[in-house]
DNA sequence: GGATGTGAACGACTTCACAGCT
DNA sequence: AGCTGTGAAGTCGTTCACATCC
């Protein structure tokens, strides 16, 4: 009986896994409640009560057994498979995107670049030769590709979007600053570094205001 | 008397001022509750009470006046100021960014850019000419920037962390992999483009499975 | 008709407090 | 001592249903 997460609960394990693989990373063996909360803002008991829900119990004194909980979440979150990307836009941005090692080590693997101006066709970013967008809906259908990242400049953003669609994509990665319209079994998020920031300084600007009393 | 607004509704204004101020930009000039929430993946009746408690009223039958709207939520959250970021690694990424119209449109400035790589002092970034890593305290202060993003390759990214603490940077937005450690008083924001993915692709497959029965 | 505004019930999250293991 | 595990109370967010107004 595979019952349904809840949206809430998906979202923080996908927090403690994140931090959790980071803390490995840097040779931790075991973390504490706390320290996930510090580093994901959840609060510790919610911590605990999630990986409780879960079924993954740690020891009393000394924490949750780090690699075991990252195997663990990844079960319950159904992240064993890879996932192939098709990246749209190999400028400045698309190529940062290429090179980084966030989406490998999740699990995704950036299979194929497209850009639309021809000088760049043939040329290699990240590990991966670019091809010309003309050929997206045909290497999605091979590469069985259901995840899309649109880094071209906003312009081209719209026309993108609808290419996706077509060749099936079901979830876009939108780096660009246009509100893109798509059918509504496909997932539009927006990677936008302004929605933090406007949250944090709402309340640093409102700290500094009472600092006065 | 201005009571400190509640997190979850700071956040979700910042939602709506985004998709709005570009519901204008598409030259819209009246939202519904309802587009507002399928942009957002939030609740229109949800929408409507939070427009209500700020003190925004629409008009029934019509929406919301968009620009009436964008002016309140900036009010509200205390969003007419600019703020002046400091921008460290001019490579792909932090050329990527500095060159990008989603930050100048929301009322942030990447003032000054900053690299360790000699060869890419003097270059023009974006609008901005890069300087060396050690003039960050010096033009922080000048600046008068609490706003600081790392673009850096992962292996630096703790140590510009370091720098931009001592240089009384109060929020990061960490580009890179590593979790930063830094003191309470700083706000980290990292820019993870597979937290929304894992959410994502985990119903998306849940999904899936069910569509056998 | 179409959209806002709002009461009421429900569900999720937070927090306190404390028991229990190591 | 330190951290997990959990009951219970309180707060916040979500959803349904429907009255209300343009």
């Amino acid at each position: 009986m595979r019952t349904t997460l809840q949206p809430g609960l998906t979202n923080r394990l996908t927090k403690y896994l994140r931090t959790t693989q980071q803390l490995i990373e840097e040779g931790r063996d075991a973390v504490s409640s706390k320290e996930l909360g510090d580093y994901t803002g959840i609060n510790p008991v919610q911590v605990r009560r999630d990986l409780n829900a879960i079924g993954f119990s740690g020891t009393r004194g000394v924490g949750y057994q780090a690699y075991d909980l990252v195997e663990a979440v990844r079960d319950i979150l159904g992240l064993r498979q890879t996932y192939n990307i098709a990246l749209v836009g190999a400028g400045n941005l698309g190529s940062a995107i290429a090179a980084s090692t966030i989406l490998p080590k999740r699990g995704f693997v950036i299979h194929d670049v497209f850009d639309a101006d021809t000088d760049k066709i043939g040329r290699t970013v990240g590990n991966v030769v670019v091809k010309h967008i003309d050929e997206l809906a045909k290497s999605v259908a091979e590469a069985e590709e259901i995840i899309g990242i649109i880094a071209t400049p906003a312009s081209a953003a719209q026309h993108v979007a609808d290419l996706m669609t077509e060749a099936n994509i079901r979830v876009i990665l939108n780096y660009t600053d246009v509100l893109l319209h798509v059918p509504s079994h496909v997932d539009v998020h927006r990677i936008d570094p302004t929605a933090q920031l406007m949250h944090t300084l709402y309340y640093l600007t409102q700290a500094e205001g009472q600092e006065a009393s």
